[in-house]
DNA sequence: ACACAAATATAGCCATGGCTATAACTTGGT
DNA sequence: ACCAAGTTATAGCCATGGCTATATTTGTGT
């Protein structure tokens, strides 16, 4: 065996690739959202979480136990969520990624409105190289 | 109740509709690729399928399965895989928007390996509208 | 203090898409 | 004809993320 460190995870290929970025998909959308309602009303409570996700308290119950399994939030029966550390800066990069996916494609000629929809599920499988090349788009005369 | 008829399935937000569209990715990935395997061998075996998704082969014979009750795809017990009409023409237009995505992220300046790698997930939330405006951008001085 | 409404948790169901282990079938070679 | 190898099906497990129904807790108003 060669003494070379290699990559971990490196997935066979490209279905392998997608089915993982689609693994952290939920946890992503809900680190933001979380993230969002602490802004707007200095907590996140379970039943707003599931409003803005459109799925049953319980369903957002059970992914926020997902969430604090690993490490993103906390949260005591019958109290708010909270982001981690870890949490909140994966809420911050998801952010910034969610909408530097809209501008880059509202830029490219997509309505607003169509943006904001393919891009909630488009960010998840837009990888760093890919992110970085929309940037770039964005910042060569931005705002025209 | 008013007698307007409105638009089904019409998902109340946009976490709704990034579920949606990833429901079909699975069916979409499999019939492209069964539709491959038809052009290039000839016919389609669940073991070839298997090893191009990277799963076992139960679970390309469970998704299979899935593909048949949909309507999507037919075969009898140790046969080849065979794409319906609908099968058939379902994989026509994947594998146009796949191509698609892939050289219009390829004209915006992502490495040719690495579109195609994010296409893969990317490519079941693009939206018509948003199709149609990359094949626009494709098609103005397009080989530059 | 207490009752009631609202919020949250829990129980228990389902479908999907992963997996391993093993059974059953098909096929090619002798 | 038959056996071995290869291929496919089946059984049975798990995690995730949906759901409804119901129990529990919180907190507010009287
Ligand atoms: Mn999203
Ligand atoms: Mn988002
Ligand atoms: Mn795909
Ligand atoms: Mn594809």
């Amino acid at each position: 065996m060669p003494d070379t460190f290699l990559d971990k995870d490196q997935p066979a290929n490209r279905f392998a690739r997608a089915r993982e970025a689609q693994a952290a998909a939920v946890l992503e959308d809900y680190v933001e959202m979380i993230g969002d309602l602490i802004e707007e009303f200095g907590e996140a409570r379970v039943a707003d979480i599931a409003a803005r996700m459109s799925v049953s308290q319980p369903t957002a119950t059970k992914s926020i136990a997902r969430l604090k399994r690993e490490g993103l939030a906390m949260s005591r029966p019958y109290r708010g969520v909270f982001l981690t550390e870890e949490g909140a800066a994966l809420a911050t990069r998801v952010r910034a990624r969610h909408r530097t996916i809209v501008e880059f494609l509202v830029k490219t000629g997509v309505p607003r409105d169509i943006a904001e929809l393919d891009a909630e599920g488009i960010e998840h499988h837009v990888s760093q190289v890919t992110l970085e090349v929309f940037e770039r788009a964005l910042q060569a005369r931005g705002g025209d």
